[in-house]
RNA sequence: GCCUCGUUGGCUCAGCCCGGUAGAGCGAGUGACUUGUAAUCACUAGGUCGCGUGUUCAAAUCACGCACGAGGCUCCA
């Protein structure tokens, strides 16, 4: 329900031509006119639809608190379609404005304009302060659903959840290890300054970014990722070099998630708006996602994989013998409409790369135990994308009566990270979930995002009548665990970025992890006749080796190399092809302006480079391996 | 919905205030050099200055309108 509220000295219609669906009305009601009145512009959308009789409760409250305000008794209903591009049906407008005038009548003076004519008419807008005003109104069910729906992943995804969280009590708090609560005002956070910072950031709940971050500029400069004009905003491009980072830690997840006991599945992209389970809540809210007609269906495009694997769920046979029974989908993508000022690079996007894992328990104790091997299963992956304890800050949320008697589990948590950990607790339970943790990356600019997080649902088991067969041979519902354990494969190549950013500001030399760097090795010839000797060591190395043979001076091309990020530079020439070594610059041992260079055998180089990378999934190098024959991409 | 700023070769930007037929660096191409660790030298190509209208002898420059982008505010019962 679109409102413009108009305070005039008078307001007067007459009605001119009906439209095809035009209410049949009275003579009397062909023309209208109050003095002093308070009119309501009005239009129903189909939104409303939902919802009507709530709908006519909130506007008449609406209404009703203007009216008190600009001290009228007298109001004016008038119909107006141009207040809304997704209207209602006509039949529910009518009822919705039908409604709404008998609920005023009795305390005001009531005159409604017909609905579905063309109507001429004048007005005289007071003109003062409250004389114009504007308002939306969103059926309650909508809030409330939508804080349900928001299943997977990152908390700050759904913002409907968000209002609703909002307004929800929370009680804040500081765990240290030693198991001590503290209150916040009274727990010193100077030695903590990113805990701080994302203190800051959670309970002032101010997200608006005032700048573009470092990492927007080295996606750009780094070949890896880019704004793509030609698409939505937060729909990026990735170049070969990004290609490649990203389907190394897709992979990486992946691999993980196999070793932990998921099974991968795929699931699809888009869904039926009118599917009986996901119709209830989603048509209600297509605000937050991307909609689509096909032919005459409305379908929306996923925002998560749990739709996909709850279905895949439902219709499954499970024995308690199968549980926990875990599922991973690399949802590529998942597409969210967030706000347009919340877009930034690769922090927060509208289509992006979400590792998603479900694992359904037998009940709350099998819950609690995978919930534990899960959060440490997180702690590992970042670690090995280099992203580690120091780096982020752990929220742990939860209602009052989770804690009271899962007391230990959550001390735990803290003492495993061994630093302290932002607590939220709620006396009632809002959302889907009893219990949920995020690692929160705090960037450069004091940003927060959260990238794992495991979740202990609680209602979706029985929202998508999923059960398993218990030893009696019982239908059981199980609890269902959500997992994304490095969250947003995007937004981890956005915190190796401002981590890296950040510690060139403290005077370290940036790079990526070995395995992530999609040149390992890059050799320079001293010159042109020394190309043919480098191939030869190129080809003893095993890892993704490149080679500068373009007319450049070797300054040129090793200052370069540096910023590429290149981990391992080797110039080669005819020394070099004499005694049989080679000359390596080592980056992760090297200062600003101070290289470590040491001269090994390329055998060495090998060995060690594939110490660094062991375990890790690896890729080839993902463009020509002679610099020379390479394009630019901008 | 409102406000501010921006839009000039592939990229980054200058020129606009005080109108006089468009500039730099990087990148690209060609040639010279055959090179030992953070930018070798020279030359060449490349722009109807976002779109439209107006003012003017003359508009990248001034005015108005529009489009797109970035940011902020408001709203998000």
């Amino acid at each position: 329900m679109q409102l413009l509220l108009i305070h005039s000295d008078y307001i007067e219609y007459e009605t001119k031509k009906q439209t095809p669906v035009a209410e049949k009305i009275e003579e009397s009601l062909k023309s209208g006119r109050l003095e002093e009145a308070l009119t309501a512009f009005m239009a129903v959308e189909s939104i409303d639809e939902a919802n009507p009789e709530g709908t006519i409760k909130k506007t008449v409250s609406e209404i009703e608190k203007v009216a008190t305000q600009v001290k009228t008794n007298r109001i004016m209903l008038y119909p107006y379609a141009h207040l809304s591009s997704d209207l209602s049906s006509p039949k529910v407008a009518v009822q919705v404005l039908k409604g709404i005038e008998t609920a005023l009548s009795g305390k005001y003076e009531v005159k409604r304009a017909p609905f579905g004519w063309y109507k001429a008419f004048s007005i005289s807008c007071k003109g003062h302060p409250l004389s114009e005003l504007s308002r939306s109104i969103r059926p309650e069910e909508t809030a409330k659903a939508a804080g349900k729906v928001e299943v997977c992943g990152e908390k700050e995804v759904v913002s409907e959840a968000l209002k609703a969280e909002s307004t929800a009590k929370s009680y804040w708090r500081i765990l240290t290890p030693d198991g001590e609560l503290h209150e916040i005002e009274n727990f010193d956070l100077t030695p903590y300054p990113k805990l701080q910072q994302f203190v800051d950031y959670e309970i002032s709940k101010s997200r608006a970014v005032e700048r573009a971050p470092p990492h927007v500029e080295l996606m750009r400069r780094l070949e890896l990722a880019d704004y793509e004009p030609g698409s939505d905003s937060g729909n990026m491009r990735y170049y070969p070099k990004g290609r490649l980072v990203k389907s190394l830690l897709e992979n990486y997840v992946l691999d993980v998630a196999t070793d932990f006991g998921a099974m991968e599945v795929e699931t699809p992209i888009m869904y039926d708006m009118n599917h009986p389970t996901l119709k209830k809540y989603l048509d209600r809210f297509p605000a937050r996602q991307y909609s689509i007609e096909s032919d005459k269906r409305q379908m929306f495009l996923r925002f998560a994989a749990c739709f996909g694997q709850f279905l895949i769920n439902h219709d499954m046979t499970i024995s308690y013998k199968n549980l926990p029974l875990r599922m991973i989908e690399m949802t590529r993508y998942s597409f969210r409409k967030e706000q347009r000022g919340e877009l930034v690079g690769l922090r927060r996007l509208r289509a992006f790369t979400m590792p998603d894992m479900h694992s359904l328990c037998a009940d709350m104790d099998q819950a609690v135990d995978q919930f534990k091997k899960q959060y440490d299963l997180c702690i590992d992956v970042l670690d090995n994308i280099g992203i580690h304890i120091k780096d982020y800050e752990v929220a742990i949320r939860f209602t009052r009566d989770f804690y009271e008697s899962n007391k230990e589990l959550i001390v735990n948590m803290a003492r495993t990270v061994n630093k302290p950990v932002l607590i939220e607790m709620w006396d009632t339970r809002f959302f889907y979930f009893v219990l949920k943790f995020e690692f929160n990356f705090v960037d450069a600019l004091a940003k927060a995002s959260a990238l794992s997080t495991v979740q202990i649902d609680v209602e979706n088991a029985e929202r998508y009548d999923i059960s398993y067969v218990n030893p009696d041979g019982k239908l059981e519902r199980p609890t269902v665990l959500h997992c994304s354990p490095s969250g947003a494969i995007e937004r981890c190549i956005y915190a190796l970025l401002e981590k890296a950013a950040m510690e060139t500001e403290e005077g370290k030399v940036p790079m990526l992890p070995v395995w992530l760097s999609p040149t390992q090795v890059r050799i320079v010839p001293v010159s042109e006749k020394h190309v043919a000797f480098v191939e030869e060591v190129s080809q003893k190395l095993d890892c993704r080796v490149d080679i500068d043979d373009r007319d450049l001076s070797i300054g040129k091309k090793v200052r370069e190399a540096g910023r590429e990020w290149v981990p391992y530079v080797v110039v080669i020439g005819d020394k070099e092809i004499e005694d049989g070594t080679i000359n390596v610059t080592i980056r992760a041992e090297s200062g600003q302006n101070k290289p470590k260079k040491v001269q090994i055998t390329p055998e060495e180089l090998n060995s060690r480079i594939k110490g660094e990378i062991a375990g890790k999934p690896y890729r080839k190098l993902p463009l020509a391996k002679y610099l020379s024959v390479r394009p630019k991409f901008f």
